[in-house]
DNA sequence: GTCTATATTGAGATAGAC
DNA sequence: GTCTATCTCAATATAGAC
């Protein structure tokens, strides 16, 4: 057993993103951890405490990874595609972090000690837009897509795909390749 | 005032679209109606009875609006396009009967009275493979998509339209024509 | 058809023994 | 650090008066 606050995360992030916080209860949590509720509180102050740590350990690492990318050398096709597999890659590495994300970011937002979940929000699609923006006017994207929308377009695609039972006998890559692919190059033959 | 029952079901659709079916109570729903929450069950059996109530008529008629286009003539470009239409003619409609199926039909699905939410993802998943499918046999699109993939992508980007706040001035219709041109021809220069 | 009042259950959280 | 036991509160739901 290596440390029992990280097992009780771990544990508490599977159940937060399968049923989402309210309807995960610590007894759940507990009984999950061969722990009984009560114990869990040795370990942290209250639910929402447990929300916290996990929320706010992906937010610094996702908007972390983003910002190296913003930074990095290329062409905006080339920063697009990593800004893609980026987010495809935080999917596969914490699946669940980035479900619990999705699930609670709206409604904990308001709460000031979450405050940081809309930092998490508009940061990237601050990165993203300017790549879209300077593909544009490179010439590599076409003048006439709207920015805003394309970027929605893109972030939600990505972001949905973290509920996907992936289809049977596809890897990761072979997923981000189609998605890149079809946003990049759309369905019609050319 | 027309029906009470109507005018709550209105209500707690909006309450349960925002907030999710767990974290709104009955007393809030009878606040919100100007009722006291034991009044409620006058009209309902139970919360879950109303949430039946909403869920049940718009699978009712998503599925039946989908099976129209389903039949209808023309080529795999023509209605895919419209299948689109209808999907973000649904969100125009009902955003939160919309909102309320996709935050909890993964949930609810597993209660047998809900089993009619698993048919309502079905349904739309076979008509729309089958029209890609076609438009790929008859050349329309790319023989190297990836069908299932793609049709996720369309799926989640209409789905997760129902959550965008309307970027400034721009029309359902032109949010439509945006997504649909993006998915067919992509983003890159010809 | 709505209200008052309340039964009942389940949840988060705490205190103190071990 | 975990358990036993329990507090407290909030939520769904019910019964019966009006």
């Amino acid at each position: 057993m290596t440390d029992r606050r990280e097992e009780i995360i771990e544990v508490a992030k599977q159940m937060f993103a399968q049923q989402g916080v309210k309807s995960t209860t610590v007894r759940q949590i507990g009984a999950s951890t061969g722990l009984l509720s009560g114990s869990l509180y040795h370990h942290f102050d209250s639910k929402l405490d447990m929300v916290d740590a996990i929320l706010g350990r992906f937010c610094t690492e996702m908007i972390e990874s983003y910002r190296k990318i913003a930074v990095s050398e290329g062409d905006a096709s080339t920063r697009l595609r990593l800004l893609v597999r980026q987010g495809l890659a935080l999917i596969a590495e914490d699946p669940a972090a980035v479900r619990m994300f999705q699930r609670e970011a709206e409604s904990l937002s308001s709460d000031e000690r979450f405050s940081y979940l809309r930092a998490a929000e508009k940061e990237p699609e601050r990165i993203w837009t300017g790549v879209i923006k300077e593909g544009i006017e490179a010439g590599e994207f076409r003048a006439d897509i709207d920015v805003a929308v394309t970027y929605r377009i893109m972030r939600d695609v990505i972001a949905s795909s973290a509920r996907w039972h992936k289809p049977s006998g596809k890897s990761d890559d072979r997923i981000a390749d189609t998605i890149i692919d079809v946003i990049l190059n759309g369905i019609v033959v050319r």
